[in-house]
DNA sequence: TTCCAGGGGAACG
DNA sequence: CGTTCCCATGGA
């Protein structure tokens, strides 16, 4: 169902769902205890965490394992097509769990899934409404290690969804990305865990937002010269 | 612990 | 064109 503008339903959604309730100011400051984000946080006050629907969001990140953003970006259309709500005119919602469930892996195979077809498969058969309503209430360890127990969820994914679907806003997902900036920026390189684990004492509970602005900055450095952190100098 | 399938397109040279 | 890389996981 859509909000109507100007209802307090489309203000309710902006305050869940575009976290109206972060102050940027405050995290940006928080934060800005690392020199080397301070330099450049303030230009990308504008960037926000996004809170998206807990199914939506694993099963989203799940797609996302070793494809680009154009390609994720089709599978989610694809499926959302086929077996989402029309919301309005040639747009779909993404499916719930049981309208997911709907799929045949080859089905899903056919929308463009490849290998990701079965894992989508085997989450819409081992997760549901409860059980995603029942890890809101647990401790980012125990939400983590529970998510790492599904199908096609590894440290990354696990952390994706912490962060986008949970709002846990202490993750700190290590990516491709991720890794170029911490060796570039703080000569940090290793394991999973040993990044994850030097980001979280590093920024602390904000280290999801110390994140996508590392995220946010590699990505535009690779592009143009408009990268706003710099190592040294 | 390390290796590689699986999968398709985009970006690169 | 052919290569390499991409918001990795799972199983050997």
């Amino acid at each position: 169902m859509l909000a109507a503008p100007g209802t307090k339903a489309l203000r309710g959604v902006v305050e869940t769902y575009l976290r109206a309730g972060d102050n940027i100011r405050d995290i940006q400051s928080a934060l800005s205890k690392d020199r080397l984000l301070a330099r450049g946080m303030e230009r990308l006050r504008g960037l926000r965490i996004v809170k998206m629907d807990e199914w939506e969001c694993l099963v989203s990140y799940v797609l996302a394992t070793y494809a680009n953003i154009p390609r994720i970006t089709r599978m989610i259309d694809a499926i959302s097509c086929r077996y989402g709500d029309e919301i309005a005119c040639g747009v779909h919602a993404f499916p719930s769990r049981p309208q997911l469930s709907e799929a045949r892996e080859n089905d899903l195979r056919r929308l463009g899934l490849g290998y990701r077809a079965s894992y989508v498969k085997e989450l819409c058969e081992t997760v549901d409404e409860g059980e995603l309503d029942r890890m809101k209430s647990l401790s980012y360890d125990d939400l983590r290690s529970e998510l790492l127990g599904l199908p096609g969820v590894g440290n990354k994914v696990a952390d994706c969804v912490s962060l986008f679907g949970f709002g846990r806003l202490e993750a700190f997902p290590v990516d491709v990305w991720i890794k170029k900036a911490l060796l570039r920026l703080y000569s940090r390189e290793g394991t999973y865990r040993a990044l994850r684990e030097f980001a979280q004492e590093r920024f602390g509970r904000y280290a999801g937002y110390a994140q996508e602005y590392l995220f946010y900055n590699e990505r535009a450095g690779s592009k143009e010269g408009t990268c706003a952190f710099r190592g040294r100098g």
